[in-house]
DNA sequence: GATTGCACAATTATATGATAATACATACAA
DNA sequence: TTGTATGTATTATCATATAATTGTGCAATC
């Protein structure tokens, strides 16, 4: 089956065919969902039409069923939509679902951005002291004795026992959950997006582990149901965080 | 076509098929999409197994791609996983993509979401008065000017000559994306869906009118670029929403 | 009796082709 | 200039067939 068509045949991929493979995903549409949706916000189609269905099928070398079921994914994310005659068209950048893990996952995979990183952690700055404040007067025996997990998975990391990164996130994600609020659970998968893909930052600069000392000041401050104190700990500690990032700004 | 298959014929409607026609959504597709999507938020599958793709095809006299096109949309919103031989299942709930207009408007449309709405309010708590800080040290003309523009609208509202829900929410909005962050901006149409839903709660006590003054003292604040007395205004502000919550709570 | 392997069946996944609906663009008419 | 008809490109929908996946149960084996 020929490839050859009008479209004009800009690299050796294109000819061969890309060739998706449910290598890239659970299935071919998965695997058509994340290739579509890393091009997308890595602005692989910025100056041109994005192509139609029958386009893509061809391309990719998939029938018109998974490219339209792969499109209507990335429609509930945000990033497309589709009218009849009309065509499929990305939406502007404000239209993108930021809290969806697959589009932070791409966004974050391109060419890493200290500025994104830093606004992240901005709104990390608001959204964690405030977890940490609910936590402190609505958690329950789990939900403390998981924050407390995750401080000793982290005491564990020192001593080289247990991987310093996922201790850290365990320990967050913790407190978010104990919030007892599933907006600010919702987080969670974020948070930990985010701090997986910035960990290759932030490694580059202190030894790694992040301060033991200020991390059991926030589980204390929780442990003992005092909210504001829990609230100033958790702001003080990303307030690190920040400061390393605008360190880093600053540096290049 | 006869309905009358094994499912089980508990309901009028069952009997004459479901008709999703058009005037749901833009099309069948989102039409399904928003009638499953509700119905799962609202717990109608909550005891027993999700039907098949044939069986909902089949119900709601659809076709199976339309049916499966739907299901991806639901499954790139959280609310939906699809394995082979295993079927469509509902996922638990911390999986559910809140942050998704669609979701947190299933979530606020079914009853009693007075619940909802507190915890909605207690995440505001923790983002508005940042961006409103944010606000204050980034803002650019523009930025500045759209959150003028509310406030006049709602100094408008006051004298009847505007729509007084509308023009809050513009206000908060615009502080929003004055932030400059785009994940705070990212909570635009969050907070514009839940505020324009909640006013059927809000509206109840008071005859309303959000305090003007209050949102003066927040324009005031951004305007002269002092983000903590920006922070702590918005945080008065919100403070006085969450305490109509509190109150509606104990009085049922 | 327990484990392993195999056949079967149910369900989603994929492919294909046909027809309908939508709405842009153009030409033509008033 | 405005309105109207018509052609046409693209998505929307339907129908049907086949493939892939995987749970279940039965049989074979140790």
């Amino acid at each position: 089956m020929s490839v050859g068509n009008g479209l004009g045949d800009n690299s050796v991929i294109e000819q061969v065919g890309l060739n998706i493979s449910s290598a890239m995903g659970r299935n071919l549409t998965y695997g058509m969902l994340d290739m579509l949706g890393k091009a997308i916000v890595t602005g692989q189609y910025d100056n041109q039409v994005f192509p139609t269905e029958a386009e893509l099928a061809k391309k990719y070398e998939v029938s018109r069923s998974v490219v339209r079921e792969a499109v209507k994914m990335l429609g509930a994310k945000g990033l497309l939509t589709a009218r009849p005659r009309k065509g499929t068209t990305i939406q502007s950048t404000d239209r993108w679902n930021l809290f969806d893990i697959d589009v932070l996952r791409w966004l974050l995979d391109r060419k890493f951005s200290l500025n994104v990183l830093r606004q992240f952690t901005e709104l990390r700055e608001a959204i964690e002291p405030a977890a940490a404040a609910l936590a402190a007067s609505a958690h329950s025996s789990e939900g403390l004795a998981a924050i407390k997990a995750g401080f000793t998975r982290m005491e564990a990391a020192e001593r080289d026992e247990d991987d310093p990164l996922e201790a850290d996130i365990a320990f967050h994600i913790a407190i978010l959950q104990a919030s007892d609020n599933p907006f600010y659970a919702q987080f969670r998968d974020v948070v930990t997006t985010a701090l997986r893909t910035s960990i290759r930052f932030t490694n580059r600069f202190k030894g790694r582990t992040a301060s033991l000392p200020q991390h059991k000041a926030v589980l204390n401050a929780i442990a003992n149901r005092r909210p504001s104190e829990a609230k100033a700990a958790m702001a003080a500690l990303i307030a690190d965080v920040m400061a390393l990032i605008a360190d880093a700004e600053r540096s290049g």
